[in-house]
Order: C-alpha cells, then sequence, then structure tokens
DNA sequence: TAAAATTAAGTTGCACACAATTTAATTTTA
DNA sequence: TAAAATTAAATTGTGTGCAACTTAATTTTA
C-alpha cells in the first residue's frame, strides 16, 4: 500500500475501534441509563460486583490496574458513585495514602438489574459464540502486544 | 455461559475495545503532538487530506458523517484547527445553514508529516497485513451490523 | 534516624463525545 | 404566501481520559 492510500479512514484499524467503542457505548448508554449509570461506571461496578465486593474491599489503584484507569478518572467517578450511595470510600487505616472501595447494599443488589445485559448486548452484535470467541482472542494478543510496545 | 460469567470484565468483547481503543490513543499522542494534533483532530485532516481539501470544501455535516461525530464535538474541534490556521471555516453562500471546511497551505502541508504514521502505527501492532486485513473485515462486519440495530 | 525518594489519591486544566437546547436559514404545506 | 416543520451549526452542561501537578503518607538510603 503507498503511503497515500495508507492516510486514508477506510484503511485504519484505529478508526474502527474508535467508531465501534462509540457504537457500542451509544447502544449501552440507554440500558445503563436505568441503572443510572454510564459505561465507565459500568466498568467499575463490574469489578466490584466481580470480587463480591460488599465484604471485602478493593483501592483506588488496584481498580486502576484492572481498568487500565489513573486517579484522575477515578477520582471523581468514584464520588460520583459514592453520592449515589452505591459504595462507600474510607482510608486503608494500615496505609492512609490508600482508599479502599466498598460496595454499599443497594450497590450489590443492583447486580440484579445488570444480570440481563451482557446477553442483550451480545445479541446486538449479531455475532455468533465462535465469531465472538474468535475475536475476543484477536484483541486479545493485539492488547498484548500493544502493551508491551 | 452463566449470567454471572457474563457479568465479567474478561467476558466482554466491549471492554477490549475500549481498553485497545484507550491503548491506541497512546500509541498516537505522542506522535501526533509532533504535528500538534489530538486523535480527533488527526481524523479530521485525514478526511480533509483524502479530498484534497485545498480547493474544494466539505460541509460540518459531510465531515460529521464521514467520522460519525455531531457539531457539538466538531464545532469547537473545528475552531481550535481554525485557530492553528490548518483550516478555514466560512458560510455557504447559496445555503447559509452551512459551513464549509477548506485547509489552508500549511493545513496541506502537514500531510507530507504525516505520511508515516500509518507504517509506524502498524509496526506497534505485531501483525501481519492478512492478519490486519482480516481483523479489518471482521470489524466492518460488526460495524455494519451494529449501524442498523 | 533524618533526608531523599517513592507511592497513592486528589486536583487542575484541556479536549473530546454527546444529549439537549438555541438560533438562524431553508423548505414544506395548508 | 404566511405559518409550520425541518435542517445545520453552535452552545450549554455532564462525564470521561489523561497529562501535569500537589499533598500526604510511607519506604529507602545515606
Amino acid at each position: 500500500m503507498s503511503n497515500d492510500e495508507s492516510l486514508t479512514l477506510e484503511n485504519q484499524l484505529c478508526f474502527r475501534l474508535y467508531s465501534l467503542t462509540k457504537l457500542m457505548n451509544r447502544h449501552y448508554s440507554p440500558v445503563l441509563k436505568k441503572l443510572g449509570l454510564t459505561y465507565s461506571q459500568y466498568l467499575v461496578m463490574l469489578v466490584l460486583w466481580e470480587n463480591n465486593n460488599t465484604r471485602s474491599a478493593i483501592s483506588v489503584k488496584q481498580l486502576g490496574e484492572q481498568l487500565d484507569l489513573d486517579s484522575g478518572t477515578l477520582s471523581p467517578l468514584l464520588k460520583r458513585l459514592e453520592k449515589q450511595a452505591l459504595l462507600s470510600r474510607f482510608r486503608n487505616t494500615e496505609d492512609e495514602r490508600c482508599v479502599e472501595i466498598k460496595l454499599t447494599n443497594s450497590g450489590c443488589q443492583l447486580k440484579a438489574q445488570a444480570q440481563n445485559i451482557p446477553a442483550q448486548m451480545f445479541s446486538v452484535t449479531g455475532m455468533s459464540q465462535d465469531e465472538l470467541h474468535s475475536l475476543n482472542t484477536q484483541l486479545d494478543s493485539l492488547l498484548t502486544t500493544m502493551k508491551t510496545k
């Protein structure tokens, strides 16, 4: 491919990822709005639900590692979720630099309302389980490569 | 897969797309910074370069259709590019509702500095041309499906 | 152990995305 | 053709992402 051809929208993997991410967000938004969540807030809740976080806590730093987000993004986002009473934030007594996040009961209960979202979103893709799995594998390998470069 | 398993980060296509888009952006940013562009601004410039836009103009609406962005995003972004003297904006005299965008000479000249970016980014993916083409095809089909639902 | 370095959150500032609204121009239609 | 509807940009407000910086706590090291 010539330099000139490479420099077009339709030849760019990145534009496809960018467009798909926006499109995904637009499909998630109306569904998540019923739970009072944005997509990023939903990701945080996924991590907390996954760890059955009502009992044990997770630090902002750990959350940031799992979601690949820094405190500049997470701090205000977590404050909004706290204001909605979905989680609570408190300083670790052993190490006062760390802030720990715990689900409230209502944050834990919200999980029930989210149970059908993955299936709903899967149906929007129009893909088979096999196609989805294959695409996930390719994207994982790309993620791994790009993280190390 | 159970509802509970579906509701985890690692099982979500969307999280992969979201993470990859952010990762791509982090690889583009330092490269684009040398040209004084953000990734979104780069996309706009790609469309303008592609249409050899120094002579013929393109409306904000057309730009928005190609990039899937609305005026709420494009209007301030285009103003910033105008301030950098990369493009000019003027009302269409036939239909005063429309604003037309034209590259300036310096905006057109910037293309030369962008010529090697696609190859540079391709190398970051670590993929072969065949793998890239295959992934692009899969993402295109997903884009098409999700746009119509 | 006191000073220097590191670490974790939080803050500030900038640039998107996008919903919702506003303004002005054009087109439709009653 | 005057009123209603539509269209194109721009504006406003909210919520990310992230770079750069600040603050406070902890760890390292000289």
